[in-house]
DNA sequence: GAATTCCCCTG
DNA sequence: CAGGTGATATTG
């Protein structure tokens, strides 16, 4: 517990890291705070503290308007502005069919209000933070794939080439053929990115706008090292009948995005410091999602060489690190969760055969991955485990289908979803790099060894970095 | 940028 | 409890 002194400080100070761990109760005018409460601080003969919002409740205090500290830790209420302003972002970039407004909408803010958010946040209207992402990604895709200029457009969402050669002469200066020429002059011939427009300039140029047999190609990259043999064997020991395949330089998985359904190949390149994404040119729509989903899959944004540092001084010995670490991602949470929750208490290999009798029973040998739907009405009689599990699995199915988005603080309200199955989900499929799954099994057993060992494990090193710090001590056992 | 809402303080 | 103040979030 905190001293009054610390409560006192982490308030005048309105440290982050206390929300949550204490309340301000103030007395001149009944109602209660978080410790973190934007508004002018009370004095501190004015003020008690709690350690609960029910207790604070209890003692007859009312919660602040402004800060919501009855509302759920971790819920949207309770992260305040910045979040809404990261989710916006999020949303603008992700979903590129939906209008500002109806962003707006779904963040439960006018569309006045999104536009002063975004302008504080990041300096630019969100219209124009939508346009520069696209463009960017077209320039991604012109200096990395074989797709042709009318593909590009396509697949960085722009109405028509005509609009993307707009937006890229105004925000750049060059058109979308000299960005792709830039490559040309510097590196290599653009043939040397994996062809597949070969087969696409002999057709007829009336079929150009219907879908295509072709396969669309792109490289993505990178940096530092990549230990493929540990992720693949991470993937190999968890893989889903037919909706996962894997060969000794390749993953290959079925995504469905929206409604839609597609194979993903991902095949590493070494020699490149890629890896070679391939998928059927009829989905060059969703490209972006492909792209994002598939580096979240592989976690191809890591900078190992700045995690390595960070690592270093936990504790563990540079041996013991892996300089090519990567965590094996999950691209939906719907996935991660079902995948947590089968795996909770069991091992690994139990815990996939699970997954995959699920898959099985509900699917057969359809390569596209259980959705919520079908476990939400089935009673699950052909699994064998624990009868709390299946609820469990059932009713996070049944609010998954009602909506996707649901918070954490929403899944941990489910009987049989506590905060292993949350972390778990989180390290695998969220893009929190520093989840410390401190209450797992094994790590346990390993920050113990370390502890007898003489060397105890400090954690807090590694911070923003602690989900690689679980998943190398789960290496290490 | 004004108006509104909300909170804290003092008398 | 009323009236005064300062500050933030939100809207039109």
């Amino acid at each position: 517990m905190l001293t009054i002194e610390q409560c006192q400080r982490a308030r005048m100070a309105r440290d982050p890291r206390f929300d949550g761990k204490f309340f301000v109760l103030v007395n001149t005018t009944g109602i209660f705070c978080r410790p973190i409460c934007k508004v002018r601080a009370p004095l501190e003969h004015n003020v008690d503290y709690a350690y609960s919002a029910i207790e604070a409740m209890h003692k007859g205090f009312r919660p602040c308007l402004r800060c919501r500290p009855d509302s759920a830790p971790q819920s949207f209420a309770w992260q305040g502005v910045e979040t809404t302003a990261k989710r916006a972002a999020k949303l603008l970039t992700e979903d590129v069919c939906s209008s500002v407004e109806s962003i707006a909408k779904r963040l439960g803010v006018s569309p006045r209000y999104l536009h002063k958010i975004m302008q504080t946040h990041f300096k630019i209207a969100p219209k124009q933070f939508r346009i520069f992402h696209q463009v960017l990604l077209a320039k991604r895709l012109l200096q990395s794939s074989s797709m042709s200029v009318e593909q590009v457009a396509q697949g960085a969402s722009f109405t028509s080439a005509r609009q993307l050669q707009h937006h890229m002469k105004t925000t750049t200066g060059l058109t979308p053929t000299q960005i792709r020429k830039g490559l040309n002059a510097t590196k290599h011939n653009s043939d040397k990115l994996i062809g597949s427009a070969s087969g696409k300039a002999n057709r007829k140029s009336n079929e150009t706008a219907a879908p295509s047999k072709d396969k669309i190609s792109l490289l993505l990259s990178y940096q530092g090292d990549y230990d493929w043999p540990l992720v693949r064997g991470f993937f190999e020991r968890r893989l889903i009948a037919n909706n996962e395949m894997i060969s000794d330089n390749s993953l290959s998985k079925t995504l469905s995005i929206g409604n839609q359904h597609l194979r993903v190949n991902m095949q590493h390149q070494p020699s490149k410091h890629a890896f070679n994404v391939s998928f059927d040119s009829q989905f060059v729509g969703l490209t972006g999602q492909i792209i994002s989903s598939v580096s979240k899959i592989l976690d191809l944004q890591a900078n190992p060489y700045v995690i390595f540092e960070a690592l270093k001084h936990t504790g563990l010995s540079p041996k013991q690190i892996n300089t090519g670490l990567r965590i094996p991602g999950i691209c939906t949470r719907f996935e991660a969760g079902v995948r947590a929750i089968l795996g909770q208490q069991v091992s690994v290999q139990a815990a996939i055969t699970q997954v995959n009798r699920l898959q099985q029973g509900l699917c057969g040998d359809s390569d596209r991955f259980v959705t919520p739907q079908l476990i939400a009405q089935s009673d699950l009689a052909f699994l064998k485990m624990p009868a709390a599990r299946k609820l469990a699995l059932i009713e996070f199915a049944s609010m998954m289908a009602e909506n996707e988005d649901a918070g954490f603080e929403q899944w941990l309200a489910i009987k049989g979803i506590g905060p292993w199955t949350v972390n778990y989900v989180r390290l695998r499929a969220s893009d929190d790099t520093d989840v410390w799954l401190n209450t797992d099994l094994i790590i346990k057993q390993q920050i113990a060894a370390f502890a007898q060992g003489g060397q105890a494990l400090n954690d807090a090193q590694a911070a923003p970095w602690r989900s690689y710090l679980t998943l190398t001590l789960w290496n290490l056992s």
